[in-house]
DNA sequence: CGGCGGGCCTGACAAATGTCACGGCGGCAA
DNA sequence: TTGCCGCCGTGACATTTGTCAGGCCCGCCG
């Protein structure tokens, strides 16, 4: 029998990320040599143990999961990702696929199907949600200007319309023009409304 | 050697759930007879396969994890139950404990040491995270008011204040005042970010 | 009993929010 | 060139939101 596939695994919720290590185990063809909790781990532990294939969530402290594929498929070529995440969110799946990742799981799959992911993503194929990729296309890229979504993504901390205005050195009406923008594009009502929605869709990422 | 301890697993994500019946399968002690997806799975399955310890995420289509924990120990007074949860809200370690939670494990906990909660909860013992139970005591009950609670949990869903006042049959000075006290004592500056603060202590719940 | 405190309800008022119409600028096609 | 269209920026205006003072009711303690 060949060597076994190295894995790499990135998740910010250690019980989690001992179960899927335990689930992989279970596959003779399959071994872990690394567990991460941040983000900005991934290339470093990359580095050092040349994993074959990298599991790595979206959600995680110090880099998120985008990021942190795009740094770990310049970093180490030979490493192909699968984005594994909770929210199957339609633009976070368009956004890995850009940074590079092979592969595009959210956790509701059925746990017997992660392993053949793994192999395909390690054959080099493309692995996605079929549901999900549907999604996707159906949503589209986002429908928000760039500085909407510069005004939207300052607005999600919460705060006058006066401190948005002052951070991004522009006047009160302006801002409340962008807002009033996003807020019709999304469909929303509210100005907590549109974050909402721009945030579910992986509008607020770039 | 006795009868290992049995298990049931109920967390929405398929993923997660079959990685934590591998991990738990790995010890010998334990074996895993059911597995459930929603929170008004949990009862029927319970009284089918009578497990001694039931694991129960809080975030579930259904019936949330704290309203399972009472229904299992209602209906099957000899299964214990060990709570386990993605986000340590304070409010949610002092509910667990009183609707007869015999545990309550953050997803942060090292994977190891789930197998241990498992058995000092099948022993009867109660299993908490000393940090959490520290912020719990700190961060104290509730402040809000009934009403105010029930304020604050429609407009959860967004929407002005004419709507809340209708659905909630209050004259609208009524709802905005009931909405001005709980952004005070939230210490919250906006009627979301008073909506998010109770939600992350967990006062939105009962 | 009378006073006190707290929760609930309400309307009036000030402040923030959202909408609209407008002008400037740059790309692009006729 | 000219006209058109979309994005950006801005101020005036209506709507919504949040704050405040006050009235009502009930339970509690002196």
């Amino acid at each position: 029998m060949t060597e076994p596939i190295r894995l790499l695994l990135a998740d910010d919720q250690a019980l989690v990320r001992g179960a899927l290590a335990a689930l992989l185990s279970l596959e003779p063809d399959l071994t872990v040599v690394a567990e991460v909790g941040r983000g900005d781990e991934v290339v470093p532990e990359a580095r050092r143990t040349r994993p074959d294939v990298a599991l790595l969530d979206v959600e995680m402290p110090g880099l998120d999961g985008i990021a942190a594929t795009r740094a770990v498929r310049a970093a180490v070529p030979g490493c192909r990702v699968l984005v594994v995440t909770t929210f199957g969110r339609p633009g976070y799946l368009r956004r890995a696929m850009e940074a590079g990742a092979g592969g595009f799981v959210v956790k509701d799959t059925p746990a017997r199907q992660l392993a053949d992911a793994v192999r395909r993503v390690h054959a080099g194929l493309r692995v996605v949600d079929p549901a999900l990729a549907a999604e996707t296309l159906a949503t589209g890229a986002s429908p928000l200007t760039e500085r909407e979504t510069e005004v939207l993504r300052t607005a999600r901390g919460g705060g006058t319309v006066a401190e948005l205005a002052a951070t991004l050195h522009l006047s009160e009406g302006t801002v409340r023009n962008h807002l009033s923008a996003a807020i019709g594009k999304t469909g929303a009502r509210n100005r907590a409304d549109a974050v909402r929605v721009a945030e579910e869709n992986g509008w607020l990422l770039g």
